[in-house]
DNA sequence: CTTACTGTACCGTCTGGACGGTATTGTCAA
DNA sequence: TTGACAATACCGTCCAGACGGTACAGTAAG
């Protein structure tokens, strides 16, 4: 799973993600991404025929790494199906603290039409579901879930306006919350 | 106040701010926005002589058309400095209902460079201070803060996932434990 | 023979911005 | 009062460059 030389796919889609937090995301152009991926603009197009078709794929690989990171920490506990709220906390706590550029991406496919972003709103929709049927107090549910979507956003937004303390209060209050449903 | 021809200033704004919803953030450009408006090319560039710094013109404008309304709530009720976090939920809550094009120029601001943002940056950390300021328990601050932000990014992104009462729910469960503090 | 590209040349369109002009209004000395 | 000038608030055109995408000939590996 480590030693494994990336596809051009691969590195393509990693390349535009890069791509996208350097020069912002209304500005990836096909050239400058096949430059930076090491790959001819002709070889970019055969492995994706258009632009939004790339943007697409940023969002789709998005989706999937976050699904699978969820259902991995989900496996790492006993997980029976009844704590996964909690899973979803940490996981996301997690991922706020380390810098992950791969959302770049799905800003870039934002800017160019934000329609883009509809399996992004299934996605959570289809979570937020799965995660209502298996507590019992809808509200702190609501609050739990809204928390981290708000988080999410500053780390999206590269606004890092919260000190570590707060955002551990934040978190911690809701892990306490999460115990009792 | 409300009869008041807008100025070419004001009628530019609003037009770019409406265009950016249509026809996606990273995909303003200038002539575009001067058709809508009804001026023509040159004329934009007398008042916004760069597109950077129209794109600073309508960040500034979204938070101080904020910042106002914030006033405003906060005047509306009694506020004795000390309920202000109430004033900040209530008034966030109700422009989540209501449709309002004007973030969709800080999204095309964002497209073209991140760094736009800034403003955006300041003044919400400087909202948190004074919250801070003028609440007991930081916790339950910090959560209250985060779910409007999470509320907020969503209106953002067009992402109207939940139901009204999911909403409804978070708010009642913030708005009673803010009267607790 | 197919797959997965490379490399280069090119096209039509759009873009930000520079530039030169113009109509209106204001200022002020003679 | 008038004539000279200047500032304000635009208009309309033009341009160099960047963009997405096409086309196509070549090639190395399996």
């Amino acid at each position: 799973m480590s030693g494994h030389r990336p596809s051009s796919r691969e590195k393509i889609l990693t390349a535009a993600s890069e791509l996208a937090d350097i020069v912002g995301p209304g500005n990836l152009s096909l050239d400058a991404v096949a430059q930076r991926a090491g790959v001819s603009k002709g070889g970019l197009l055969y492995n994706f025929p258009t632009k939004a078709k790339l943007l697409q794929a940023l969002v789709q690989d998005y989706l999937k790494s976050f699904e699978d990171a969820l259902e991995a920490e989900a496996a790492k506990r006993g997980d029976t199906t009844k704590n996964s709220l909690t899973a979803y906390i940490e996981l996301s706590a997690r991922e706020c603290e380390q810098k992950q550029p791969s959302a770049a991406g799905v800003l870039a496919a934002l800017a160019e039409d934000p329609d883009f972003l509809n399996p992004v709103r299934d996605f959570k929709r289809q979570l937020l579901d799965r995660l209502k049927s298996e507590t019992t107090d809808t509200a702190k549910l609501m609050v739990a879930f809204l928390v981290i979507e708000g988080l999410r956003s500053m780390k999206l937004f590269d606004m890092d306006i919260l000190h570590d303390d707060e955002r551990n209060m934040a978190l911690t209050y809701l892990l306490a919350e999460a115990a009792t449903s």
